[in-house]
DNA sequence: ATAGATCGCTACTCTTTTCGTAGCAAGCGG
DNA sequence: CCGCTTGCTACGAAAAGAGTAGCGATCTAT
């Protein structure tokens, strides 16, 4: 995200993330979606737009305060984008989605293995 | 984890998740890896073991207070194991990485667009 | 039109998480 | 034995999040 760097590097795994160096798209989104309900708030916007309150009781201890900061950064990444119905995925948010979603059947079969 | 309900929920998008309904095994999920540098540190291990010291410095900013806290956590979960030659990704943690590993080339290509 | 409910969101305080640094016990090499 | 690295804990400061209250705007029913 402009941090003047020519060349973005190639986040492969082995390769250093987060903090030192700085600006590799892996560790970015790590950093976004990384934080408290953004992931839960992707998957809740998946298969349908919601409102504010609506987003709020599906990610029940949620904080409006940082509901509201989520969904500002999750829209400043272009993930997310207010509706006329809501919020609700952008086309790279839902491209993103489709990458996250094995995550669910994985975590169901991890969760009878636990 | 140990929530004592009979049954687990199935995590479809649109689902509630995290909060009013815990104990879903996405939720159990996100809460575990959308903790800062929990994924960094699963990416990290990926392609082989890496000692505390290691790990710290491709985390870069990560105090080892963190990254101790997460490495406890993620062992818990049966992600990460320690071994001789430091610390490494589980059975069912290689299994996660798989899952994650597209991840990858989605942030760069997001990054380009970004 | 008007009273009431609901909506998106901000303000504010209190708690939890993370940072950043220092440092200790254990292992290893010379 | 001495210096060096390693795994990890302690601790105070800073940042993030939780929880509650509530304001202006809109929607709903009468």
């Amino acid at each position: 995200m402009a941090d003047g760097s020519s060349r973005i590097k190639i986040p492969r795994p082995g390769e250093p993330v987060q903090g030192s160096q700085t600006g590799q798209p892996i560790m970015v989104l790590f950093d976004l979606i990384g934080r408290r309900w953004a992931m839960g708030i992707l998957w809740n916007l998946a298969d349908q737009n919601r409102t504010f309150r609506d987003l709020q009781a599906r990610c029940g201890s949620a904080s409006p305060t940082v509901l509201n900061t989520r969904l500002k950064e999750l829209r400043a990444a272009g993930l997310v984008e207010k509706t006329a119905t809501g919020y609700g995925l952008t086309n790279d948010g839902r491209k993103l989605f489709k990458v996250l979603e094995p995550l669910g059947n994985w975590a169901m079969d991890w969760a009878k293995r636990l």
